[in-house]
DNA sequence: CTGAAAGCGCTAACAT
DNA sequence: ATGTTAGCGCTTTCAG
């Protein structure tokens, strides 16, 4: 190797690298000095075949277009970093089969990976969990360490807004098939609803995107429902705008709720919605992994944890009723197809 | 190895995952079958010591969280997982420390790396690009390989439409100083303004952030012009809502144009915009990239690639003066600060 | 078609 | 405080 010009054995350049106190200052500087002029830069393989540790940890989300994910992708980072960990993120783009694939990729090149809204059978993900360092996000598979963002309570406290409000029907706007959150939140709002006497009803599948929230409005307004809560904000925006263009008024005649908070989406009237600190959920499962990386305890156990919700109410919910007399729009009915 | 299970050497293992082709089937599925009960995988930093090769790359983008990087995320890691690498993704949040310490953690770990949107001195960059495979994207830089989304033709355009529409006074509501895009369209807008005699005012150095935008309103009322030119489209979705909440009728008294055409920011009205295909740029940076990996050719030559962009009109711009005799606000002069 | 052996660049005992 | 010596797990001539 070019750094022994410096005269010293490799030994001691790598120490320079790896444990400069225990060197002498000085061999450090004329060592430090060499390699910079050679432009001489640790073998990263090399190194973490030596030490059978890569110091890369992976992040995999469904959707890196989907604006709650980048904060989410942001934290991990940041957590990653402040261990000295650099991180790997992958983007299934809803899809399972992609995402097995993957996880596997990700393994290979990653001590440990943060797997961050997964739709993957529960059996998968516990049959990984047991090859590889793992912490879930987003979802609640037993056996595995995860962090949760407890959104179902929030949809809780959103139906029992709307009771509040005096609506009596509800339509709930479903995101992904296969997302836990999406399962917690019908449950928590189906439940809820029956508990306050409100009639609610599913439409299901839809992908947490813009356009299919808009798309469907036709639907939602044939419902004849006076409020809307959708799987999330990008959902909720789209039903938004889908509102608007057929006249509807928000919150006067429905009112819309969404969830996640994703404040980089600005809406007219400002959606109430609900808010979870997915940053802290992806910083907490960050450690939980690193933790598990560091001292790989056999016996350590899994940790569940949970981060709560809160509703925080703006302009998109309104007394039941409220907009009727405005009589302005019968979209609904018009434009059913 | 546990794999010699099999009753083979290691380097018929080896042979089993790099040339199957190379040994008798028999041979290939016998080891294939064995590895697979053993849950043997492939030690990733050992191949990559050896082969001399990480079979990854890295982007380096300034923010993660902007909705104009997502699409260019993606079209780099689906280009390169084409070619059989993985991506390394880094997040510099727009901060120039950040980033020239990101990207020489990226340059230990990977391959190459697809600098996007750089905000480093010409010179920092230059000479990184020295050291290690390195392509730009939206960044102009001599002797660097980069690819160009031409938003400078895309904004004398907007100024053209502007113009042809009536207007005689706009202001650019400026992005990050230290970017190459900010300087072209900036330069764009002036020059193509002088030429068709529009008096422009710049108004300087905002991150692309909604606030910032939003927060731009009050000094773009005050200088009374009647178009504004953004940066891109989430400040100017920002100054749409600036707009909006002070009662402005847009494009009645003023009109709005943005950059990048962000289909996910959903406007009202929608927003009139310039698209370049990021997406292309992105998989042509990777393409060039990969190129440079595989057959590292000292005097190859550097390659400078421009993607073209177009005007998309949509309903955030109208003949000037149109909105005039609504008087219905005078925000502008009673907001000023 | 397959085995044996050397080496990729680094780190970690083990000397000294 | 530093040099020596083995590997880390894989790929690759070189033989057979």
């Amino acid at each position: 190797m070019v750094a022994e010009a410096s005269g010293v054995s490799t030994s001691t350049v790598s120490r320079v690298f790896s444990h400069p106190h225990r060197l002498k200052p000085s061999t450090v500087a004329r060592v430090t000095q060499v390699a910079e002029e050679l432009g001489y830069v640790p073998h990263h393989s090399a190194r973490a075949l030596s030490l059978g540790r890569m110091g890369t940890i992976g992040v995999l989300v469904p959707d890196i277009a989907n604006p709650f994910f980048p904060p989410v992708i942001r934290a991990v980072q940041a957590r990653a970093g402040q261990g000295g960990f650099s991180t790997l993120l992958a983007d299934t783009d809803e899809d399972p089969a992609r995402e097995l694939e993957l996880l596997s990729t990700l393994a290979q090149r990653t001590d440990g990976v943060v797997l961050v809204s997964s739709r993957l059978p529960e059996e998968t993900v516990r049959e990984r969990a047991g090859r590889h360092p793992l912490v879930l996000v987003n979802r609640d598979v037993d056996d595995v360490t995860r962090v949760l963002i407890d959104t179902g309570s929030g949809m809780r406290d959103a139906v029992d807004h709307l009771a509040d409000l005096g609506h009596r029907t509800l339509v709930y706007v479903a995101g992904p098939e296969a997302s836990w959150s999406n399962g917690e939140r019908r449950r928590a709002v189906l439940e809820q609803s029956a508990r306050r006497g409100i009639e609610a009803t599913v439409l299901p599948s839809h992908r947490p995107e813009h356009e299919d929230g808009r798309r469907a409005v036709p639907e939602i307004l044939a419902s004849g429902a006076g409020a809307v809560i959708a799987f999330d904000d990008v959902l909720a925006q789209g039903v938004l705008a889908g509102l608007v263009e057929r006249g509807v008024d928000v919150p006067g005649r429905v009112s819309v709720v969404g969830c996640d908070d994703i404040h980089a989406v600005r809406t007219v009237p400002p959606l109430t919605t609900i808010r979870g600190d997915s940053a802290t959920a992806a910083a907490r499962a960050v450690e939980l992994l690193l933790e598990a990386v560091e001292h790989p305890d056999p016996d350590a156990g899994v940790v569940r944890e949970v981060v709560p919700t809160t509703l925080v109410v703006r302009s998109s919910t309104a007394r039941s009723g409220l907009g009727a007399e405005q009589g302005d729009n019968r979209a609904g009915d018009l434009d059913l197809r």
